[in-house]
DNA sequence: CGCCGCGTTGAGCCACGTCAACATAGGTGG
DNA sequence: CCACCTATGTTGACGTGGCTCAACGCGGCG
């Protein structure tokens, strides 16, 4: 597991692998880890969020597909990398990081994290699931307090994969709770609990 | 609804607009129509794919987050955009597409068609689930057949949101219904008819 | 050999989908 | 202003698809 002989960190961090390897069920990356960016050039590679509550499934990567390009802008991956599949991995924009791209990789970054999100929305029971959707949606107003601005019903149960009944029971529970706080009927503003909110 | 003013197109087409309100509901964009790429200032968006069976959810654009990328690269857009808040949108890299950005630019646009893959693959009954990751793990071969590998049971239960059990007896009813047939047991290649995998 | 991880299959049950009835708001036309 | 219609949200009753739990077969490994 270990590096078995001790190298200079000058030279650990000098020679970029050119090509990998991996076997079925390997880890590629572990999240929070330092490395480089990977284009999948065979197989399938699944990506998982870690959290205290555990891994959850955040991403799939295909042929051609690029992983861990997040860390050439925070310098550790965002997710873990699992081999799906047997793998061939080349290493990605290692030396030319252009600095005009800075602002497509952010884009890039945030555009997985927001995936993971939405894939996150499709997991677990119907309730939770529309409770982190309004954590999703919500924003911190001046006051303090956060508030939201509920879709429709048929927004949120595509978004969830739920029905809009389920949906509208969930929601009149998180009302019940007093998570929410109805301001005006019908695409309103509407009033979220810090305290309870943040009991996520 | 309609221009209620006829405008020749080169002045219609001419001016950037820098800055465009949006009130909840309303859409964005279609899907395969031209326009510029986006950043959500404001305001909460929701991507759909459209195919010949309707609409489905293909993503979540926040505050910060950019929208139709892709059409930098393809001059379409992929995706319907619809506000599911009252948005605030500005131009995103309009002028300066920097031609050293092509290669994220792609990677970006792959990155969210494999998000939408990614949820697709959470939607619709178990066994549709599990057949269509077949198909999207399949890789043709060179006596034109398709293989794929197969990932654990935990994996392949773990993307689909279904539980072991439920993928095995899904996995058993392809191989019954003759769509894969095992080439070895256990993390194994297995062929997929194509004559029957086409019939998606 | 025993053990463990993985896949498979059955039985029962429950969370969610389905269907339906109804309430309310908004829009439109008179 | 009201009458009417439609879209949307709410809630109840009921059925079911998939989860839970369990048993079992199989292969790999110490």
């Amino acid at each position: 597991m270990h590096a078995v002989i001790a190298i200079p960190v000058s030279a650990a961090a000098a020679p970029p692998p050119h090509l990998r390897k991996i076997t079925m069920g390997e880890r590629i990356y572990a999240a929070a880890s330092a490395g480089v960016a990977w284009r999948v050039r065979r197989g399938a590679v699944r990506l998982d969020r870690i959290t205290s509550a555990g891994r959850s499934f955040a991403g799939l990567a295909l042929q051609g597909d690029v992983i861990g390009a997040e860390t050439l802008l925070f310098g550790q991956y965002s997710f873990e990398a699992c081999a799906i599949g047997d793998c061939e991995l080349e290493p990605w924009l290692t030396a030319e990081k252009a600095p005009s791209g800075e602002s497509l990789l952010q884009t890039l970054a945030a555009t997985e994290r927001r995936a993971a999100d939405a894939l996150a929305l499709r997991a677990g029971e119907a309730f939770e699931r529309v409770r982190q959707l309004c954590l999703l949606l919500a924003r911190a107003r001046d006051d303090g307090r956060w508030e939201i601005a509920i879709p429709g019903l048929k927004d949120m149960a595509a978004i969830t994969n739920l029905t809009e009944a389920t949906v509208s029971r969930a929601m009149s529970r998180l009302r019940r709770m007093g998570m929410l706080q109805r301001q005006d009927r019908r695409r309103a503003l509407v009033f979220v609990r810090p305290e309870v909110a943040c009991a996520i």
